[in-house]
DNA sequence: GAAATCTTTGAAAACCTTTTCGGGAATAGT
DNA sequence: ACTATTCCCGAAAAGGTTTTCAAAGATTTC
């Protein structure tokens, strides 16, 4: 333990160059107070050893590491800080940044222990990567880097939180079902203690109030899972057995809803047309007909995240709360008359 | 950029309690050669400032930075590097060490790019991780620091691998059908180009062999997708009508050949006992019924792996491939005199 | 031809923490 | 009382890079 490997030093590449080190540093940072020819000799010298300057050691002196620190609360429910997280790390890629990854698996102890390791690690800023679009305590007192909220909402309006926007979604879902002329449409989503599910079916009740159409039956609350599709489904056929549109909270629930109309008799989408959220490959793609669903764009949320949070290292603070639009995508569970060649 | 934050430092904690830096450090480092008054006048003093180390500084110092490289192939087929990566993160976290995450997305130059990125940031020793258990050239070479190979295998006899053991789990799912007296077994599985569903196949057929029993029609290999478990289905029961059983290739193929044994008639597990592979909870605890399936104990995984990487920082690097075993879930799928209340 | 200016280079300082080494003080033994 | 021992503290070094500043060299101007 504590072996150290054999490291190419700039000194070496110096030695190499036969300049001093100041001279090699200058060649490598592209400092314009050397000769060219001098520093075509170090850049060579430097490829030959293959140099990889010690980013640690230049820390202590510029103060910063290229290196943002990148907090999730539930990677085990990765299913939506996944594409964040890869859409964060795209964008921290171009820059020649990279990610410290810990995962505080809900719990506030671990979060506080990670958040001191980072700092540790001298990180220059941190990404707090929720995995529910909810709002929660901002961090930002303890960190004393930048910090961006993604995919949650920091209850502190001086943070900068970038989120799904739920309500945009629905009514992107909304809007399509009225405009295929469904005119019983009902919702059956998932738990009410998420604000995802709140917020998608009050945006769904306002556009079919807009276009001066009914909710059938009320919005069915319960959780984020196929049984709950095929439970409810079968509650809402036998009270309202007229329906003609179901929107569904996410494809979980409307895979489940969609087996269960098809045992029920209905089909999809001719009798009764389908819209799920969240675009969950596995899930929509395999449905059977395919799920017409809204996808949340996480990638490009998470490199907004990061977009803002390089400009906060530069200084340029923004706070408040971003919404990063969805986009509809239309799939057989609604497309009637063929599948539209929509984009 | 650039500017600097304030940070605290362990001259500062020194000044606050008096004391010069060593003793400070020492105090603060558990040695031995304080006295208990002088370092608990420094603890409060570095708890007064909130003082953090900063690692990097003492890394150029000691030599290792008690980080890791995670270099992922394919993060968005997530499915299985995240468990592997929680499980790696769990080992880690438990020795005060953390995680470099980079995403290679499957691209040679890209991966590195990492490398060269991670070894900048002086990196202790890398995990490789894979996504598909499979054989892959060696990354040793370019690494000069300890690398252990997790869910994929070096083709380098001198790296060492940690896989998950498909022939095993296999061997499980396949003893578990017979152990039930089924007699007419056949197999559904993916994509042949990969290991996992050859040596799956393999297995079975060995235990069946072992059994005195035949496999049913030839082991179907396709997609790793619902429609292809249903595709199969279709056309193995139009050729063997009297099947029993079926073990499928993964939790997604199961899904859909339940789904089609439905369609076409057949109750699961009274007519047909369904086993899956992946333990994939959305799709195996909501299959109507809920799927006999194999955990691939992919969390395990990972920490054998950080435990070896561990072992190999301190000089005691093994080498070849460790399998790591399975373990069978059995629901309802198989279960036929009602759910069965093992653990 | 000499002075002034500009370019290029290298020595040394700075960054921050840990560790080593030597000295000083207190305690115990003779 | 004096020496031997133990214990603790402070000064300084080490680690690799960047930056600063002074000096050397080259070029231009008068």
């Amino acid at each position: 333990m504590g072996r150290k490997r054999a490291q190419v030093t700039l000194t070496d590449v110096a030695k190499r160059a036969g300049v001093s080190v100041a001279t090699a540093s200058k060649a490598l940072n592209e400092r314009d107070e050397v000769a060219p020819a001098t520093r075509h000799r170090v850049i060579q010298a430097a490829e030959e050893l293959s140099f990889q300057p010690n980013v640690l050691a230049r820390s202590l002196i510029s103060g910063n590491t290229r290196t943002v620190g990148l907090l999730t609360d539930e990677l085990s429910a990765a299913r939506f800080a996944i594409p964040v997280l890869l859409g964060a790390e795209n964008a921290l890629g171009n820059e020649q940044m990279s990610v410290l990854l810990c995962d505080a698996r809900g719990d506030a102890i671990r979060r506080r222990h990670y958040i001191r390791a980072l700092l540790a690690r001298q990180v220059d800023g941190f990404i707090i990567l929720g995995d529910n679009n909810e709002i929660r305590p901002s961090l930002s007192r303890e960190i004393p880097v930048p910090v961006v909220y993604a995919y949650c909402e920091s209850d502190d309006p001086a943070d900068l939180s970038v989120v799904a926007d739920d309500a945009g979604g629905a009514r992107l879902a909304a809007e399509h079902l009225v405009s295929l002329g469904r005119k019983r449409i009902a919702h059956i989503t998932g738990d009410p203690g998420y604000r995802a599910a709140r917020d998608r079916a009050a945006a769904l009740v306002e556009v079919l109030d807009a276009a001066g159409l009914p909710l059938i039956g009320e919005a069915l609350f319960g959780q984020w899972s196929q049984r709950w599709g095929r439970h409810a489904t079968a509650r809402l056929l036998a009270t309202h057995p007229d329906i003609d549109a179901i929107f569904c909270g996410s494809d979980q629930i409307a895979s489940g809803v969609t087996e269960a109309l098809r045992d029920l008799g209905r089909t999809v989408p001719e009798d009764v047309a389908i819209v799920g959220y969240d675009n969950w490959e596995v899930l929509a793609a395999e449905c059977r007909p395919p799920l017409t669903t809204v996808d949340l764009n996480l990638e490009q949320l998470g490199a907004t995240a990061v977009r803002h949070l390089f400009a906060a290292l530069d200084g340029d603070h923004h706070s408040g709360v971003i919404r990063q639009p969805g986009r509809l995508v239309v799939r057989e569970s609604t497309a009637v008359a063929g599948p539209i060649p929509r984009r």
